[in-house]
DNA sequence: TACAGGCCTTGACGCAGATCAAGAGAGGCA
DNA sequence: TGCCTCTCTTGATCTGCGTCAAGGCCTGTA
């Protein structure tokens, strides 16, 4: 849309990085073929608005790679993060017109978009997609829904080490590696992106940052890449239980 | 299950109160045929669990009349309220066995149960219940949304006069009364209950209440009956623009 | 090499809301 | 009638985080 420099890309299927884990991850061979003939990849630059909000969407799809955000805005200009698209995430709402958030791409960011009513009228055809998508909107509620619990009622230290337990164990799981122990992964977000997710100031994520590295929970290598030594003890400093959250 | 006092209920889909907005708004009389057959009543006490988060959960169902919450608790007591279940709300999780929350009911509550099984089958069987439940769970999604600006953002006046607004709009909206002008509504929650909602403490509800009668933004018949006398101020109150929230 | 613009860190101070504490209503029950 | 319990209100004080402000680091540009 606003961004002129959207070449699209051409990939397979059947090599895709999100091919078990998205909206698609369900389906058949045909029904994978009839997807196919729908899809199409967009590029956006990190940085760029993917959907503005109110705007008319015309598209759906999913993250296959790259960042991007969900934000609500007041008209005062306070802002809050209400989700995050990682990689097999899915964007839009079928059977609604307008975009109810913002959606920008907070590093470069690869989508594999399906216009709408062709894919609306597949979801119809094929269960697989509409069961895929119910799961996959069950599971996000749940996040939401472990998301107000931080919000609410979590200090801005334990915000924090939420966050960084949460993006590590996604990260973790898309990659395959055990969820515990020593986790290394990339945060790609600015202090201000994470006080919008977490319901604080820059200045309050830069001191607690700052607190958990001196504590020894976690090391930075760079300003963006995380090391975690011990991840049960990030998720203790999260306040929650040695079992933790309920993500996929 | 806790409750021994769980007389069941003989009632006809037809003059149900929630037959066009719960689950089962969909369906052709030979789908609500097939519902009738698998559905049971059951009341639950004010203040009885519904649901004990972690235990196993054989059934789902919609709220019929009476109020629920859906609550997550931390190791140390800190309580968020993480779902407020008006009538027509749907409880539980198909293809999930254990239970994420508790659900408690804050009045005499009635439920429309299936045993999951059963309701699972149909759901593959009945493409009408399907796509409700997937239309109702992306409304809850964005509900769950809508939550997080108000608990990420808001000050606590701002929460406040957002929960009376929501509550305001579903029980006009459940009423098919204009949701705007003077509104007259019952809030079946104490203030400790919505101090877990808002992420507050009941001492800040209270005060922040006073403060809104004094105001003269709503007014208290008895403990629990908000007269809301210009709907537009309260939205206001709360921050959002004069077109309000999302929820349906 | 110098300068500009992002992004991040750290310090000082103030305030919204938490905490602690006391007491008022309003049933329910013997 | 009196007592108990549950809920709510209000006051006094404390504190975690916001706000304001200054400066550091890094990258890109000339």
């Amino acid at each position: 849309m606003l961004n002129e420099h959207s070449p699209t890309v051409s990939q397979d299927c059947s090599d895709c990085p999100i091919r078990h884990r998205a909206v698609c991850a369900r389906c058949e061979s045909d029904e994978l073929e009839r997807l196919e003939e729908i899809k199409y990849y967009r590029k956006f630059e990190a940085g760029s608005h993917v959907i503005w909000s109110g705007d008319r969407m015309d598209f759906v799809g999913s993250v296959v790679s790259g960042v991007a955000t969900l934000t609500q805005t007041m008209e005062d200009g306070r802002t809050q993060m209400v989700g995050l698209l990682l990689p097999s995430d899915f964007v839009g709402r079928p059977g609604r017109d307008g975009a109810a958030y913002d959606v920008v791409a907070t590093t470069d960011l690869v989508m594999c978009c399906f216009r709408r009513k062709p894919f609306e009228s597949m979801m119809d055809s094929t269960p697989h997609i509409a069961h895929r998508l119910l799961e996959m909107t069950l599971d996000e509620l749940d996040a939401a829904r472990e998301w107000m619990l931080v919000l609410g009622r979590k200090t801005a230290r334990e915000k924090i080490a939420s966050l960084l337990s949460i993006v590590g164990r996604r990260d973790a799981a898309l990659h395959l590696r055990a969820g515990t122990g020593s986790v290394t992964f990339d945060l790609p977000l600015t202090r201000e992106a994470m006080a919008d997710y977490l319901g604080l100031t820059l200045e309050t994520v830069s001191r607690q940052i700052s607190a958990l590295k001196r504590d020894g929970v976690i090391r930075l290598e760079g300003k963006r890449r995380i090391v975690v030594p011990d991840m049960d003890l990030l998720m203790e400093e999260a306040g929650d239980d040695a079992d933790g959250g309920m993500l996929a």
